[in-house]
DNA sequence: TCGTTAGTTCGACGGTTATCGTACTACGAA
DNA sequence: TTCGTAGTACGATAACCGTCGAACTAACGA
């Protein structure tokens, strides 16, 4: 079995910046929603997204790299996950706030 | 004697995604982070940025559009003010989250 | 009235980014 | 080992966005 975590920033290397321009675009919010009522993480393949599954993937990296979302592989399947405690003690209140905005 | 509100978005028509674009340009983002350390608000004339005054203009713009900050008039001046209360409203915390954020 | 000052608007330019299709890699199952 | 599935990487394209200078507008003061 080989579970790995994709690269990602540490909590020091997060730029708020970052996580703002990666919450702002529309498909990418649509993810974190998601991901937000998924506490153990969702295979983000399962998501259904008015994209293709390259321009989705180049999505999660964006959100990977900024460090809104934590990814590990399982098998030949990605598991994504909010980094919803690093964020938190960031930036305190910015995701729930983001999560409460009405659809 | 004029004073003018410049056409600004009904907390209603308020977009998430418009609000943190917004917020994720770095010029943008100093603003902002100027506007919140001034209750009264500010001749924005007067920060100092590393951009032209049309570009600063542009961003003001966006600011106001996405329902970020208010603006009126004052003579030649503009003053503009962080739209705190109704943001807190829309989405308790962000804002607080997003300044809170060490630069 | 004339100039000065604060700010906006417009058009252009260049860099960024969202999107796609295709080719590729990695893993699991038959 | 071979095939199918999940996902990534790459290259191309089109749209978007930040930036600037120049021209314009509006208000105040001399």
């Amino acid at each position: 079995m080989s579970s790995k975590v994709l690269p990602q920033p540490e909590p020091g290397e997060i730029r708020v910046e970052a996580v703002l321009q990666a919450l702002g675009e529309p498909v990418r919010l649509t993810i974190v929603r998601a991901l937000a009522d998924a506490p153990d993480g969702i295979c983000c393949g399962e998501l259904e997204l008015p994209v293709t599954a390259s321009t989705r993937a180049h999505h999660l990296k964006i959100l990977r790299e900024s460090g809104v979302i934590s990814t590990h592989t399982d098998g030949t399947r990605r598991i994504s996950l909010l980094r919803r405690e690093d964020l938190e003690k960031l930036y305190p209140g910015l995701l729930t706030g983001v999560l409460s905005a009405k659809q």
